[in-house]
DNA sequence: GCAAAGTTTGCAATCTGTTGCAAAATCTGT
DNA sequence: ACAGATTTTGCAACAGATTGCAAACTTTGC
């Protein structure tokens, strides 16, 4: 059914190593020969095997994308950038979708039957382990969202955890409240852990207000709903820290359904800036993640790794802002 | 660096047809010489090339996932259950994403090139013309949430949009409204016109109730609040059927900041019932849309069309149902 | 224990394309 | 028009697997 590389050059009348050069860039080719070439190519419709092609150069420009994140719709967006910047390098995205996996192996091995040149790893609750499986199976691999490692071979792009921790807590002392909190994601997630680190960490700088934290289950609307539920039903901090903003406007939700007023009676300073948070209805002062130039520094990082895969690793971590909007009270002067 | 075939098969002493044979399903190996085969595949690392092995089978168990909806949350469930459904069947989804493109041999040729054993194409705003270039390229396809007609020869899995634009008429009327209107997707989108045809034609029955409708710029929420906007500041109707939830979302938003009170002064009733639909602060009244059963369908679909890439193509359409949340009057005993 | 039937195994061709090498063709300068 | 340099072309080997076929082995029935 489908025309091969053969087939063009029986009806061009010319060696199957012809048409393979007029397909290969960079290949010496007469410009008669190529125009005789294509002229054939193009009546009988070819094009060719990238799959075939691969078996020889040993590149596939498929790169393996794995994530276990897709609850939290701040990933949309990260997918929409990550295929994107990957197709215009001419890289196609092989999605893994690590959802109930606990174990690396299964996606190891299907990613190295299907030979990708690469893997990114996008996620900030998987382990450090996970990437690693990858580059101890010989394949290329930057973490996205990881959390760097001095003694790590894998690349890490993505933010300081422990820094955002740090600004949301002076942001919290800064509003003058006594008593906060940090509302975490998993505590077994990497972003989770660092993030309250440098939470408490400032916070130690201010023995005098009251710091509290805990641990949802999930990066979700329902964890944070739930977990703040439980928290208003104690005693509640003045304001809180919640790790993600996803996990804030489940807490926002309980908030409200507690009939009490966010940003005056209890403020929520959350971490993403996912496009909901800038919603009227929702209005969230969150500290913003430049998804955009991580997903970008990301994808660079992966074509340098094509050219040179035992580039040293390095950590690229990107400065993150906090944007106010109206829950939490205003600055004390 | 990567042990082949060959590799094993000269440990294990034995051809390298026993090899490929004790890694293909089905062929025929003594239990003797599978133990001697697996014994040296362990000890070399061995997992076979899947890309050398479709060259000679002509199945990749690839298969593409094309959509150009990377702005509108739900479609994060749909990549979430597409891709859990796929990788379940031991299929791996190659993502192409279309957000700007409005031609589609450009994507065709990469599939074609990759060799996919079928497309996928999910999207409710892409015209049929989209998975019928796959379909003359010879590729099977199934158009999830795609129009079904009678003339084409792809695969329609998805809901009937006409007749949810009934529902959401009948809806209205049934709470009492006398002026409704409809606020669509994109004129260009199917899924627009259709549930416009649907909402149209049942008002139709009802000539006492005032109809009006318009369209906005995209499926989102930033569409949907611009359009609202635009409509509240002329005469609004009582009652809206938005095409979308994310589009009833922006309208809402408009309208709170209308001061306006929504189910009591204006009435808005979507479509899709995303997570976020049934946010307290959302509550949204939608018509809910059976992702789940539509997704395991259309990999099914994609599934025997692999066995049998010619079978007749066939529309599977799923019923929709309102649930009631806040947005709308109470209905008129 | 032997022939017939049934299994298992290896050989060699095949899938589609790339590439080093040498032969053929073309170009250069005079 | 010719030698020498340069470019273009085709041959044949190769990438990593699968598979029809026939040879070699096992099993079965008697």
């Amino acid at each position: 059914m489908a025309v091969t590389l053969q087939d063009v050059a029986k009806l061009a009348g010319v060696s199957r190593s012809a048409v393979s050069r007029t397909f290969t860039a960079g290949a010496s080719v007469s410009p008669k020969m190529r125009a005789r070439v294509e002229q054939a190519a193009q009546e009988l419709g070819y094009s060719p095997n990238a799959l075939a092609s691969s078996l020889t150069t040993g590149r596939t420009k498929l790169i393996g994308l794995v994530s276990n994140n897709f609850h939290n719709p701040i990933f949309l967006q990260v997918f929409d950038k990550f295929t994107r910047a990957l197709q215009d390098r001419g890289l196609r995205p092989l999605i893994v979708n690590l959802s109930n996996e606990t174990d690396p192996s299964n996606s190891v091995r299907m990613l190295r039957q299907y030979s990708v040149d690469a893997v990114i790893v996008a996620s900030s609750t998987l382990p450090l382990s996970f990437a690693e499986a990858f580059h101890n199976a010989g394949v290329p691999v930057v973490h996205t969202f990881g959390r760097p490692s001095a003694e790590t071979q894998v690349h890490v792009v993505g933010i300081d955890n422990v820094e955002c921790g740090r600004m949301a807590a002076r942001e919290l002392v800064a509003r003058g409240y006594t008593s906060v909190a940090y509302m975490g994601g998993p505590k077994t997630a990497t972003s989770a852990q660092d993030r309250f680190l440098g939470f408490a960490q400032e916070m130690g700088n201010h023995p005098n207000v009251k710091m509290t934290h805990s641990f949802s289950a999930a990066y979700s609307f329902d964890a944070g709903r739930a977990e703040m539920m439980r928290l208003l039903s104690e005693t509640p901090a003045q304001a809180y820290f919640c790790g993600d903003d996803v996990l804030s406007i489940g807490a926002l939700s309980a908030i409200r359904d507690r009939g009490l007023q966010i940003g005056r009676d209890i403020g929520v300073i959350g971490l993403n800036d996912m496009e909901m948070a800038g919603w009227e209805l929702v209005d969230l002062t969150t500290i913003h993640q430049p998804i955009s130039e991580i997903v970008a520094t990301s994808v660079q990082v992966v074509e340098t790794l094509l050219s040179d895969p035992d580039r040293m690793p390095e950590a690229r971590l990107f400065p993150c802002r906090v944007v106010e909007r109206a829950t939490l009270a205003p600055r004390v002067q």
